[in-house]
DNA sequence: CACTAGATTTTCT
DNA sequence: GAAAATCTAGTGG
């Protein structure tokens, strides 16, 4: 699709916002599920910022090694107990911070990690926000689009089912023949699971190698 | 483009 | 005290 058509379509589906039902399916599915939806971050200025989601991994409970949840509840991961619909966030690596969607039934600890957008609406914005000239470099990774969305521990909890300072709608649903299917990354266990999604030669999906 | 060392601090054991 | 759902900047092809 044509970025201007795009960028239209953006704005046209801003208040289109997923009900909580979208979230209470079996994780992998709303990973995948999530793809083509939009991410969309109200500033306390007011400004608007949103992108595609085109890169989604799934994480659920006692029967995922890779999970936050796996060994059960921590003062951390306490959001991913909850009702679905609601964003966790934690700091990774001592300077990032991650964005997740909570999923399945509340008291069934499980959440989808967004792990890239494409920038539609605000990008002037994000430039400053994340100090890059390359649009390619600006959300392609779970730490790089938080920093461009100046998302961090303050929203963690926030309800993205309303509308608020974050929230996801519905943009597009994406073919399955253009999603791809992978381990996820940057995990030592769980490496069999086939629970990183992403939209086909999309530019910006993180890690170049893993694009197709 | 591919590969990798180093940054940095919360969280849990 | 060790590990962590990452990124940047550096090297080399």
């Amino acid at each position: 699709m044509l970025a201007n058509d795009l960028t239209r379509k953006a704005r046209e589906h801003l208040n289109s916002i997923l009900p909580r039902e979208f979230y209470m399916e079996y994780t992998p599915i709303v990973a995948k599920k999530l793809l083509g939806k939009m991410l969309v971050r109200i500033l306390p200025s007011g400004n608007i910022l949103a992108g595609m989601i085109v890169e989604t991994e799934a994480y659920r409970g006692k029967d995922d090694p890779a999970s936050h949840a796996y060994k059960g509840k921590t003062h951390r991961n306490t959001v991913m107990f909850g009702p679905p619909g609601h964003a966790y966030i934690y700091l990774i690596y001592g300077m990032y911070y991650c964005l997740n969607v909570v999923t399945e039934p509340e008291g069934c600890p499980a959440a989808v990690l967004i792990r890239a957008i494409q920038p539609l609406l605000g990008i002037s914005e994000m430039i400053k926000l994340r100090k890059v000239n390359k649009l390619r470099l600006l959300t392609n990774g779970p730490g790089r689009l938080t920093q461009a969305m100046m998302i961090d521990k303050a929203l963690n909890g926030v309800d993205m089912t309303r509308l608020g300072p974050l929230y996801i709608t519905d943009l597009m649903t994406i073919p399955d023949d253009n999603i791809g299917i992978s381990p996820r990354i940057g995990i030592k266990d769980g490496k069999d699971k086939l629970w990183r999604f992403f939209i086909k030669n999309n530019p910006f999906v993180s890690y170049s190698a893993q694009r197709k």
